[in-house]
DNA sequence: TTGACATTCGGAGCAGCGCTCCGTTTAACT
DNA sequence: AGTTAAACGGAGCGCTGCTCCGAATGTCAA
């Protein structure tokens, strides 16, 4: 068995750097959507832009180190509300709470949507963890009897992101959120 | 009252231009979607950059110029269809229509929802019309007691445009389209 | 037919983007 | 203090949308 030779720990300044990164990244995330300039990230941090990419190797691995947490934590979530009570509320609950984070920043349901087609994503693991998270909730309220049994695990991520996405495609739109998930939940019953 | 000075006719190799620009963009945009590179428009017409602009100011005037006559057609068949028969029918029959049309360019459902904020997009005067033919339908569907009273007409415009907008995020997802549609509809009814 | 001229053309140029590459600096360990 | 691997930062590449203007050209009158 190879003796694993003892890794020289990050330095100060790298450890510095990621973190003032990931704030800004934050703050200009908020501003300016999910599709903000890398550059303006890396600029506003007061880091080179060469400093940035190796942190983070492209846009998705910012986002993932952005939301991978609120994702897991999502996953944890439809884990505990799959125990008790009524199947239909834990979904909608939960669907509910999916639709908030993905309207957390402009164009992030583009994003999510994207981990469907390109495996090596970094977000693609803590998406698709969180995605068969709900697919467990939908499972539950179908064998109760109160979903429509031809409506998949995936028809039910993309649903819930197009209704995030019509929410940030107009201002005019994003007080319907409410009202056209509950539309669409409503085809979705028996 | 001011003589009207009779207007030059436009030059033979302006109208040769924009023909095949306009040829050439239909085959781009079907290539590479809605947000297709306008250089590479020009490029492939044999033509200068400045020729494209100077005939199509911004891309919304050439998919504009591309989309218009369909979204006029589309218009015109709201007015028949509203006329007779089972105005249920009429509604999902149109909007189905509706939704090939919104799904002909990859990310044009994005270019459509667009219109909404901005007014003065070459494409808004189109896309109100056809939108207000369409809320002429549900009104008379609504009316009829077969969908929800609390449904808008720009609901409407949204939930289709977002159906069209999954089927193109994936290719998985395209073949789920008449599926994923009928259930949004199903939520919309009473 | 020719000359005049408005119209149209075409592409260089600007500012921005994502991303790579590499010479320089620096933290950390001996 | 000296060595060295690690991290830094930004110039540079090829792309984007869009503007601007000198050069070319179609059209119409003489």
């Amino acid at each position: 068995m190879a003796v694993e030779p003892t890794a020289r720990a990050p330095r100060a300044d790298a450890l510095r750097n990621r973190d003032r990164l990931l704030e800004t990244a934050a703050e200009v995330v908020a501003e300016q959507g999910a599709q903000a300039s890398l550059r303006d990230v890396a600029r506003r941090a007061g880091v080179g832009l060469g400093t940035l990419y190796r942190h983070f190797p492209n846009r998705e691995a910012l986002l993932e180190a952005l939301l991978g947490r609120r994702f897991g934590q999502l996953a944890e979530r439809a884990q505990e509300l799959a125990g008790g009570g009524d199947p239909d509320a834990a979904l909608t609950g939960w669907l509910r709470e999916f639709c908030q984070g993905a309207g957390a920043y402009q164009g992030l349901p583009e994003t999510l949507m994207a981990t469907l087609r390109d495996p090596a994503s970094p977000l693609h693991a803590s998406c698709t963890a969180m995605r068969e998270a709900g697919a467990g909730l939908l499972a539950a309220a179908q064998r109760a009897g109160r979903i429509r049994p031809d409506v998949t695990g995936t028809d039910l991520f993309a649903l819930a992101n197009a209704v995030s996405w019509i929410a940030d495609q107009a201002p005019s739109l994003a007080g319907r959120r409410e009202h056209l998930f509950r539309l669409v939940m409503d085809g979705l019953r028996v």
